[in-house]
DNA sequence: ATGAAAGCGCTAACAG
DNA sequence: CTGTTAGCGCTTTCAT
């Protein structure tokens, strides 16, 4: 039932029924007795306003649109729940939309987007720089933000992680621990995500005279089979790494079945150090020692730019979690 | 850029200007040329018909909602995904409502979806029976469709598995394979879908002549801790079983970690079969013999269902997909 | 072939 | 303390 409807029901005017359902009744010194009737007949008509009504007067949707470029990967649904319970709070819901890591479906979902004139845009896209992207992200009408997967060049509000600084993190770790040949589970070069994240690495192993060796370094994509395909590459290799980097949360799901496939035992023969800590990492067997990002925080984070319409681009720091899948090894003087 | 403001600058009226962007510019016999300037206009403005305007107008919202206890579950997240893809098709879009596996919170939720006016909903309830689910489920205006926790007791319109053969086809297939001694991982016994898969297995059990050891079976919600203590318990037993099944997704990735942890290897000391094909079960070594709900034919039923708003309840089969998982044993006669 | 007007449900400005 | 009115953006009659 709609407010003329009660209204009409309590010979009141939508008005009044309006002003004691938008919670100010005694902004309007409406009387109590009128407030309570109102109340209490809402409640037993299961009576609300409609929100198009609503909206189409204030101006206001009271969704924000979330763009990911797969929920079935863990870290976008974990994001997508972060966010949608942070935005509950204030009674706003989430429309979602899934690119499936393709650009074209993206274009296309971003206009239905814009066009629904939703009161805010979180943006995780492919990571690939397009027309739509870029209206979307250069227009100060939206409010947007844009999460995870950057695109390089294009510079607009975000929340994202310090990706370089997560893999050297991830790179110095395994050095420390005595590591000098390191393999990395890459996911698609050409997004800044993984590039940054892998630059990381490079950086470290660079920094303590170690060398790169391309070879135990593969990865095409941010689907299961490109990480499967990507893990056997890098264990085909006659000379093994001792430690492998991935740089995504697919990547260690591939890793450890086709680790366990070829026999290859975690730690004593290779160690792990995984990017995303999901809720089994510390369930494995070994633990999955893993570089978290703090998702919560940044779900909260982007939720907050969206309301206050500040422009403004905060970079979160991965944290380093110690478990068992990395062994210390002694350092080789070759 | 709205219709009206599209409409000022080519000096027509807001009438020619919706009716040519709402496609049917012949049936109005708008000219050729007219049809052509508001559709440059409308390209070059990113104009685009406010759907609160037209929502309010035509009664609908252009949205659906979908409620799932947990998204980061990746049998909903799945679920979510195909729902998505499907509704597109239909200029439909999904608001994402998670309940976190919470009846408080989803009582909340389900209030929120109501009063938003959407034009169908899909629910994957928690599994509790609770007035506000009643109230969307019984109610003739709602197009409502029910899927995977349905309600025990409360008919409904529904789209759904069958729950107990799909758990007699597991328990089948290991007794075929001359299992004996069959453990079970459940989730939440009080749901339906839960308790229905339990009582296929125990079906298939006792068909085989055989006995149900209650103190291998386990579980108490749909938790990866749920299922890594349940894992625990089942495993801790003196007599282990020579084959589980998983009741739920979650279960298996619990299962698998533990076994890993113990030392058991699959299948030579253990068989399993676990519900829910994941993108990882192929790769996992050894590879898992699923029981595989037809996700992408239910999503479309539930979005086929919800369009044409008929009443009426699917029931799909399960298939069972033969891998690795399960080894032949010789039948001991006791 | 096009437009004017009404009305979907709501709230804010302006009465009283 | 409550009501009347206008207008948010759209589509659908009814006119021309």
């Amino acid at each position: 039932m709609n407010l003329s409807e009660l209204a009409a029901h309590l010979n009141l005017s939508v008005t009044t029924v309006s002003r004691v359902l938008a919670g100010s009744p005694e902004k309007y010194r409406i009387s109590e007795a009128t407030t309570k009737r109102v109340v209490e007949a809402a409640q037993k008509y299961h009576a609300a306003p409609n929100p198009l009504g609503l909206g189409l007067r204030k101006g206001q949707t009271g969704m924000i649109g979330l763009l990911v470029p797969d929920i079935t990967n863990p870290f976008f649904a974990q994001l997508a729940r972060e966010i949608e319970r942070e935005l509950r709070k204030s009674d706003k819901a989430v429309l979602l939309f899934d690119s499936g890591e393709d650009v074209k479906i993206e274009r296309k979902l971003l206009r239905d987007m814009i066009s629904r004139r939703l009161d805010g845009f979180i943006l995780a896209p492919v990571g690939v720089d397009t027309e739509e992207l870029r209206f979307a992200v250069k227009n100060e009408n939206l409010p947007v933000v844009l999460m995870d997967r950057l695109i390089s060049g294009v510079d607009c509000t975000s929340v994202s992680l310090d990706n370089f600084d997560a893999g050297y993190k991830a790179a110095h770790y395994l050095i420390q621990k005595g590591h000098q040949r390191i393999g990395c589970l890459r996911g698609d070069s050409r997004t800044a995500v993984d590039a940054d994240r892998y630059n990381g690495v490079v950086a470290a192993i660079c920094e303590a005279g170690l060398n790169v060796d391309e070879s135990i370094v593969a990865g095409k994509g941010y689907s299961l089979v490109d990480g499967v395909e990507a893990s056997r590459r890098i264990l085909s290799n006659v000379n093994k790494p001792s430690g492998v980097i991935t740089l995504n949360g697919q990547g260690i799901i591939a890793l450890m079945n086709v680790l366990h496939d070829y026999g290859v035992s975690v730690p004593e023969e290779i160690s792990i150090v995984a990017f995303d800590d999901q809720p089994w990492s510390k369930f494995s067997s070994p633990a999955i020692t893993t570089i978290a990002q703090p998702i919560g925080k940044m779900a909260r984070m982007a939720v907050e730019i969206i309301g206050s319409r500040e422009k403004e681009s905060k970079i979160f720091k991965a944290e380093l979690i110690e478990r068992a899948s990395v062994a210390e090894v002694d350092v080789e003087y070759t």
